[in-house]
DNA sequence: GCGACAG
DNA sequence: ATCTTGTCGC
């Protein structure tokens, strides 16, 4: 599918965008029942070529089981620019996920959702645009700050926005307070944490429940493992065909 | 202006 | 994201 003809061009077009999307978000709602289908989204560029390969696989929430797997192929869409990644990865990810012939109760992101410069990050966009519940999983504390979660798996801390310029106590009504918008969450002993932010219809402590759940053998969400080996299977196997 | 910066 | 070998450890 071709990228949509309305899909922002410019930078000022796309924070116009989120703009408009952030005050759809729902951050709350229930973590995922017994037997839900959950799906790991991710992308793989070649930038050469201007491709992008997006893939989603469906897990059963419970087993862990893959259900499903489906990927499609496109023009990239947008430049990589810190905070307006939804641009670039978006339009890929929609066409693999429209490929599955289920439809998810819950999908995970490789990325961030509230936790955004505009409380709109990849994966809160998606569950706008799609009404599905999302939340993201991130590897790196992009712009937040965190205290380092205990080291045991299971161990979280608040993942805190430190407004800009707030070094000494900020007196009454100066400044803006630090906020809360995800959490560090330590998914396996004596391993690096990861960053939970929530997406869409789902809350923070459920989000943590399910990556908790679904990271249970390796740093990351079985979910993003499964999509992101099969999307760089695809872009690999797409790139020795042409060849 | 400069540096930092999800993937 | 992507470019890239071997190596230490469970």
């Amino acid at each position: 599918m071709p990228i949509p003809a309305d899909w922002p061009t410019s930078e000022a077009e796309a924070l116009a965008e989120q703009e408009r999307l952030r005050a759809l978000v729902e951050p709350y709602g229930p973590g995922p029942a017994e037997g839900d289908l959950v799906a790991g989204v991710d992308v793989a560029y070649d930038d050469e070529r201007d491709l992008v390969v997006a893939a989603a696989v469906l897990l059963d929430h419970t087993t862990l089981r893959v259900v499903e797997e489906a990927t499609a192929v496109g023009r990239i869409a947008f430049p990589y620019i810190p905070g307006l990644l939804a641009f670039r990865e978006l339009p890929a990810v929609l066409d693999a996920l429209a490929a599955l012939t289920r439809t998810p109760d819950l999908v995970v992101c490789d990325g961030y959702g509230l936790a955004h410069p505009r409380r709109l990050g990849l994966a809160s966009h998606l569950g706008v645009l799609t009404g599905l519940r999302t939340y993201g999983v991130a590897k790196t504390p992009f712009t937040f700050t965190s205290t380092a979660p205990g080291s045991e798996r299971g161990s979280w801390a608040p993942l805190m926005d430190v407004p800009a310029g707030e070094g000494g106590e900020p007196g009454p009504g100066e400044g803006r307070a630090e906020e809360v918008v995800g959490r560090a969450v330590r998914t396996r002993t004596g391993v690096k944490p990861v960053f939970v932010s929530v997406g869409h219809r789902i809350g923070l402590d459920e989000a943590t429940a399910s990556t908790l759940h679904l990271a249970r053998d390796y740093r990351q969400p079985e979910t993003t493992r499964r999509a992101d080996s099969l999307c760089r299977r695809a872009l690999t196997d797409l790139q020795r065909a042409s060849a």
